[in-house]
RNA sequence: GGAGAGAUGCUCGAGUGGUUGAAGAGGCACGCCUGGAAAGCGUGUGUACGCCAAAAGCGUAUCGCGGGUUCGAAUCCCGCUCUCUCCGCCA
């Protein structure tokens, strides 16, 4: 979320950039600096109320030493009555607070002055792309066909025993699954990313932690007998490691890579949208994440940009990368490059990865921070990306390397798969 | 799941109602000392919010979290969370 400094220094500098993400602040932060200056006054009351509870109290502590019983008593009266006035004032900064942390949660992130202007998916600016675009063959099929030709996944299977959206891999599927996973550790660990395996269930306070709560509630599954929620994202256990932790700038930039199972409920999704491996309810994806300062974040940002497209270049697909315009982005981010690998059989492109600097505005719920120079604790920036999400880097292998000899496999992924083609 | 014990600052650890943000020790930082270092000595050392243009300073809160009792709570009471021990279950 936004700091309330953020607001207070400039809110209408606030709602002009909000604009930018097609959202209009002005009603919110109009409650907000109301309530803000509710709670400064409250606070003010209350402090000085408390302040004289304290001071009195101290005095019939010394009173009762001296045995001074008449005036003790009289000064106890006289203290009940502020505790009074100095209740109500603390419930009035409380409820002003409540109300303040309420609405900052419904403002999003502030777009970087880089992002293009536009309302949707159209609007994303294209970075730069690469690799070849197959020519396939008229008997060329989509990969929900080639899966079932050649028994990598069943997806009736998995209907039956969870539903739909949840595929089971079979054979050779579950080694290119593991191939890919391995592939991606390995490089990313290669790059200089450290290696964690976080839980797949979270807590709520995670969930805040990271974005997904208020806003997503609905997007993740949540286990309410014991009120844990599957990961959305291995973003959220990697990034909640930091939460309430004051880091030294020295330990800076923290780069992790984590492999996970994600979870989405995907409510709302239909059609051609969730065919095949298209979009799932539960799929497979290792993400990289790093917290930084914010001198140095931009710098971190480009660095993951890199390289994801170099693990795109290995892999030989078609790539390209989208600067999201403001109408596009998510909630919690300031700058958003898309991947999108080009599937050659549906004549689709399907994102892959999607890398974003959330400067403060996750650190500033998670309540993440580092110390600067003069030793004062100061919000991170903190970034992620995916590095990569499978199924749909699977949905291009198999439709961009289908021959009537098989399917071929990337010479880089070989030593992972054990196998350079799959055939009938 | 059942029974019991516990949760104090960067760390260890004292503290069962009255200047306790918190003794003591260690660590760390700075200074003195030294040719240099160690030892020794001295000083300092959480976070958040508010007042202030800012700094200094002052105030408030904070001893797992939330509530209560009291003039006053780290200390008493209630609820929750987590950790440890034993039993049960179990990959």
């Amino acid at each position: 979320m936004l700091t309330i400094k953020t607001i207070t220094q400039d809110p209408e500098e606030v709602i002009r950039r909000l604009a930018g993400k097609h959202f209009d602040a002005r009603e919110i932060i109009g409650q907000i600096l109301a309530s803000d200056a509710q709670r400064r006054q409250a606070q003010q009351e209350a402090d000085a109320s408390l302040a004289e509870i304290n001071r009195l109290s101290r005095s019939v502590g010394l009173l009762m030493k001296e045995e001074r019983k008449a005036e003790a008593e009289a000064v106890r009266r006289q203290v009940a009555e502020i505790k009074d006035t100095a209740k109500t004032l603390e419930e009035t900064k409380h409820t002003a607070e409540q109300h303040i942390r309420h609405l900052l949660m419904l403002l999003p992130n502030l777009p970087h002055p880089s992002v293009p202007e536009g309302r949707g998916a159209g609007e994303n600016v294209l970075e730069k792309q690469g690799g070849d675009f197959p020519t396939l063959t008229a008997e060329a099929v989509p990969h929900w066909e080639l899966a079932t030709r050649y028994d990598l996944i069943d997806f009736e299977t998995g209907v039956k025993i969870a539903g739909a959206g949840f595929p089971v891999y079979k054979g050779r599927g579950c080694r290119l699954q593991r191939a890919l996973i391995n592939f991606f550790m390995d490089r990313a660990v290669e790059a200089g990313y450290t290696e964690v395996q976080p839980p797949y269930l979270v807590n709520a306070a995670s969930g805040y932690g990271t974005g997904q709560l208020p806003d997503k509630e609905g997007q993740m599954y949540h286990a309410v007998h014991d009120d844990l929620y599957l990961i959305p994202t291995a973003e959220v256990p990697l990034m909640n490691m930091y939460r309430d932790v004051i880091l030294e700038e020295t330990a800076l930039p923290v780069k992790n890579v984590g492999y996970s199972a994600c979870f989405r409920r995907e409510a709302g999704s239909y059609g051609k949208e969730v065919r095949g491996l298209n979009r799932l309810h539960q799929f497979d994806k290792v993400e990289i994440v790093c917290i930084d300062t914010p001198r140095h974040s931009y710098e971190s940002l480009r660095e993951m940009v890199d390289y994801v497209q170099t693990l795109l270049e290995k892999l030989e697909l078609p790539w390209r990368m989208l600067r999201l315009c403001g109408g596009d982005m998510g909630f919690t981010s300031s700058l958003t490059f898309d991947f999108e690998v080009y599937a050659a059989a549906q004549q689709r492109w399907l994102e892959v990865s999607s890398v974003s600097n959330c400067e403060t505005y996750q650190a500033t719920r998670l309540k993440c921070r580092y110390r600067d120079e003069r030793k004062k604790p100061q919000l991170c920036h903190t970034l992620n990306g995916s590095a990569l999400a499978l199924p749909r880097m699977v949905a291009a292998l198999l439709e961009n390397n289908q021959t009537p000899q098989g399917i071929r496999i990337p010479r880089a992924l070989i030593p992972y798969t054990g196998f350079d083609r799959i055939e009938s």
